[in-house]
DNA sequence: TTGCCTTACCCAATCGATTGGGTTGCATTG
DNA sequence: CAATGCAACCCAATCGATTGGGTAAGGCAA
């Protein structure tokens, strides 16, 4: 069929347009008129027999062509911390799916959380010509997005908000309070947080809510217990360390913003010889795959990380429809397990 | 500076050139040709003014206009079974800096492991004119590759490989020879494998290696303690669970072709009322960064997974300039942890 | 019969960059 | 002095699709 293995030659509105005796830009508004607006376009019998050709010769218009005339690539650029942290894998999947969906094609890199390398990564995807950015990496204390408004760029935040930015996270400050009054009503009153990066939304909504519904309920926490740190095992392990050295008594819960702290605390708690869910209450978030699977199975506030994604893509449109969107907050859900599930 | 918010009209080859008073072709050839190879295109202090002036207005060409007419779009196209797979996610990070290195940007694409959306995503990436794609999710049974080589398609191998295509895997039959060495040593006699799906190169070249090193080292190994199994925490809990009911006597270690797998054993060994590394030796495979930092340290293969990433670009890129390349297969190590640590 | 609509098309410019093939003016060479 | 070479450019076609502006043919009403 293709003896030499050389790339055939892609099928063109000319070549289609040729071999139907007509003129491409006929073909063009047949194909490209949503049925209806096919005004005066062409004859029903001829529209038909245009898109019988095309099928039948598989034509597939060229996007570069298509981009270069219209001006729009129908590709997003998406930046994230880095697509190994679990959490913005998934996220990114719901992206995918509803980019897809839509039609449109997305790009992902990896900032590293480098407001460096996030403002590189963002000038290679407006030099591709994205029509949109969806931001997975906002810093609380950055100018980027500043910078991108006065540009004119397109854009809307996932994962971690800004306010006075179009962004789709999950209700953060709402997750916190949940797992607030989880571990009060489970008879805590004595309670300590990995709170995350202070940079980060996701971390400093968490903490809060947390907070605020604690002393809601009558319950202290002091600026010892509040411990931030990296999101990873590691950054857990080293808050766990810190919490346990600072405050005497020490606490009988742990809230980690993030199941990756939490499973470096359930590390640090086995050195000491505590045990998680007897000696030491724990709550994660975002209850990432893992945590119903671990030997103790971690309670953890659920996020809708798949419909954030989604979300943020829905945005997106609109914004690119000139739409003025405001932020929108997916509801989190608390998911009781054996970690946090002992009356004390 | 933009009151409106509307993005600036991008500086083209024709503005450079209107203010310099020289042809647009002319400049092209200054910004495009390789420093050397601008023969006569122009002269040195032309070439300096043109170089100047597109620094100064913020020049950067156009890549669909340049994509229509050189027919290369710079776009590499990469398909996995899923990002949230974190082995995937680690070496797509690799992809992506190897490809940013070379002026490429990629798109990935997630087929879930289904054959059939596989396949849609390849023809996305296909219409979207990509310069080849990276696969990632090729399965042993399927005809998708057969196809694109008829097509004339430049694609490479990536974490799985069949016969007869180019590929970057790690040496998986070798990390399942590690692992069975280890265990021999450490004086197990009776061992069990959570192999993995019968589609993927990675489960059958780690199950085999295993294999074959065992019966080396005079092990009897049956059929009844090598389970597939899904690769994911869930598939680990049911091989397991399958494991402990058709051994008797019980294996004293197994080997699970991947973390989550283990991790799940972790899972069903402790509703068992066994202790890894006490009542079951355990070793994983991959070494993802969760495997250090389990309650119970995981032992497990290590496999360099951001320079496999990183393989499949260059390799694609050779292929890309008609070499012909062959297979290749990085070293894996063995990280043995509290897991697999005790002599029996 | 004239004027006016429709219908069903066609024409040509355009998007921005690339590239094979010129042209011009000047200097050198035999 | 004619011929040749070379440096430094310019010209125009091209990639494939889109789109504002035609236009010819036919129908219908006044």
């Amino acid at each position: 069929m293709n003896p030499k293995g050389s790339a055939e030659r892609a099928v063109t509105l000319k070549d289609l347009a040729a071999r139907l005796g007509i003129h491409p830009s006929t073909v063009s508004r047949v194909l490209h008129s949503d049925s209806a607006q096919a005004r005066g376009a062409a004859s029903a019998e001829t529209a038909l027999r245009v898109r019988e050709l095309a099928r039948e010769l598989g034509y597939s218009p060229d996007p570069q062509a298509t981009s270069l005339r219209t001006r729009r690539t129908r590709m997003f650029g998406v930046i994230v911390p880095r697509l190994s942290d679990l959490v913005l894998a998934i996220m990114y999947e719901g992206i995918e799916e509803a980019a897809a969906e839509a039609g449109y094609s997305t790009f992902v890199m990896n900032s590293r959380d480098d407001p460096e390398e996030e403002r590189r990564k963002t000038e290679i995807m407006l030099a591709r010509r994205v029509d949109g950015l969806i931001i997975g990496d906002a810093h609380l204390d950055g100018n980027l997005l500043h910078d991108l408004t006065n540009r004119g760029v397109p854009f809307v935040l996932m994962n971690r908000r800004i306010e006075g930015y179009p962004s789709a996270t999950c209700d953060d400050a709402l997750g916190g309070r949940l797992a607030a009054s989880h571990l009060w009503e489970k008879g805590h009153r004595r309670v300590a947080v990995i709170a995350g990066e202070p940079y980060a939304s996701t971390a400093v909504d968490r903490t809060a809510g947390f907070v605020d519904r604690w002393r809601e309920l009558g319950g202290a926490i002091s600026e010892d217990a509040i411990v931030w740190s990296r999101f990873d095992t590691v950054g857990g392990r080293d808050a766990t360390e810190k919490i346990l050295h600072a405050c005497a008594p020490p606490p009988t819960a742990l809230f980690a913003v993030n199941d990756f702290a939490a499973i470096g605390a359930i590390g640090t708690l086995r050195s000491h010889g505590l045990q998680v869910g007897r000696d030491m209450a724990l709550v994660g978030y975002n209850d990432t795959s893992l945590a119903s699977q671990l030997p103790i199975p971690l309670s953890s506030v659920h996020s809708p990380m798949n419909e954030i994604g989604r979300t943020a893509v829905q945005l997106l449109r609109r914004v690119l429809k000139g739409e003025h969107v405001q932020a929108v907050q997916l509801r989190p859900t608390l998911c009781v397990r054996e970690s946090s599930a002992l009356q004390l």
